[in-house]
DNA sequence: GGTATAAGTAAACACTGTTGACTTGTCAAG
DNA sequence: CTTGACAAGTCAACAGTGTTTACTTATACC
């Protein structure tokens, strides 16, 4: 099976599959991005891409498939466990406190507005432990590992979900440094080995 | 069909403010509590108080009013700042590991299906600033109280999120009484004064 | 008893995600 | 070059949502 490569500057193709899907793809990031997921409808996002709305559940099954591909293209912390084992808590705090200060990583963005309906909640979960919890699970090994990967997962989610809201202007309080320090500090707790 | 068997009781007033908006708050909490506030539509709720649907935007403007008046009747964590401060990193981990390992009270449970719409967001924030942030903040003091209480906040948000997630299964790894104590030390770092 | 006023109702509106039947463009075989 | 087949794309409808408007009706007071 060939392809033709220049698929989007072709101007003879009208129907292309692989492009069409990609362009509902890119609307669907862009949409998620800035407004998330549940303020924006499949007909906006069909519009946008300048395609029919049954298209979307053509290719993706349903608008939460499109999440779905969507929130997988991204990593949740790009090259976290790259370094120094030992210095981990405080790369995921300084990741962390990146996005309390500034404006975050389109995905978490994303996923920020859109945790109510349990169908997207399975999606975001599935992610967080695909892309957080399991891999630093493995990264710290032992017993507890998932267990107390997950206790960072929970602070991870706890101060990403606070960040929009009023919290992220009392934590504005902190200076940046100070604020990643504690972080830090939180975070190796969660990670402290069990003293049995 | 979902009358309440206690309608033929009421045979002095057919109609009663009072006592219909009443029966629409007593469903809305139920039915919010036991499957979540965007998984019950207005009509449901309407239908299992035997009323129009209408009247729920009569009487809260909204459902969203509806949700902001269950909420508020509900304390998040009750009676948690009695007893010793130097002992509240410990109730704080309790009432979370409770909620971790069983079934959370009505608001809780009502509160985790329910965070995506923006509009339900300020609700919870407001909640979850009124009755976690600024009672911890004005029992601390000082300077950093605000933030210090905002990242408790962080952690009883994430933490709650994550019970009934993947995350809760591997918590559960852990000993009921490893897992309260390790959230002890969570809170308390959270809780640490700045060394500056 | 009549009537103002509040309580309650019905039907519609503008949306949502999703689906099945339909049309139409494209490409390969005859 | 024509003809089919099949995929790509379209359209209209369905069942559902929250909300609003115009309406009816029961109650309480004069």
């Amino acid at each position: 099976m060939e392809r033709p490569d220049d698929a989007g500057a072709c101007a003879g193709r009208m129907r292309d599959r692989a492009a069409t899907r990609q362009r509902i793809l890119d609307s669907a990031r862009e949409l998620f991005t800035s407004e998330g997921y549940e303020q924006v409808s499949s007909r906006r996002i069909a519009a946008h891409a300048g395609v029919n709305v049954a298209l979307i559940n053509r290719y993706f099954g349903a608008k939460r498939g499109l999440l779905a591909e969507v929130i997988a293209e991204d990593a949740v912390f790009p090259g976290i466990f790259e370094g120094d084992p030992a210095t981990l808590p405080q790369r995921l705090a300084e990741h962390l406190t990146g996005r309390v200060l500034g404006p975050g990583t389109p995905l978490q963005r994303a996923l920020e507005h859109s945790t109510g309906d349990p169908d997207l909640r399975s999606v975001y979960e599935e992610r967080l432990k695909s892309a957080l919890i399991e891999p630093l699970a493995a990264h710290l090994g032992g017993p507890d590992a998932r267990a107390r990967a997950s206790l960072v997962a929970g602070v991870v989610l706890g101060m990403g979900t606070l960040r929009r809201a009023e919290g992220a202007t009392a934590l504005l309080e902190l200076a940046p440094d100070d604020l990643a320090e504690r972080l830090t500090r939180i975070i190796e707790q969660c990670l402290e080995r069990s003293a049995a």
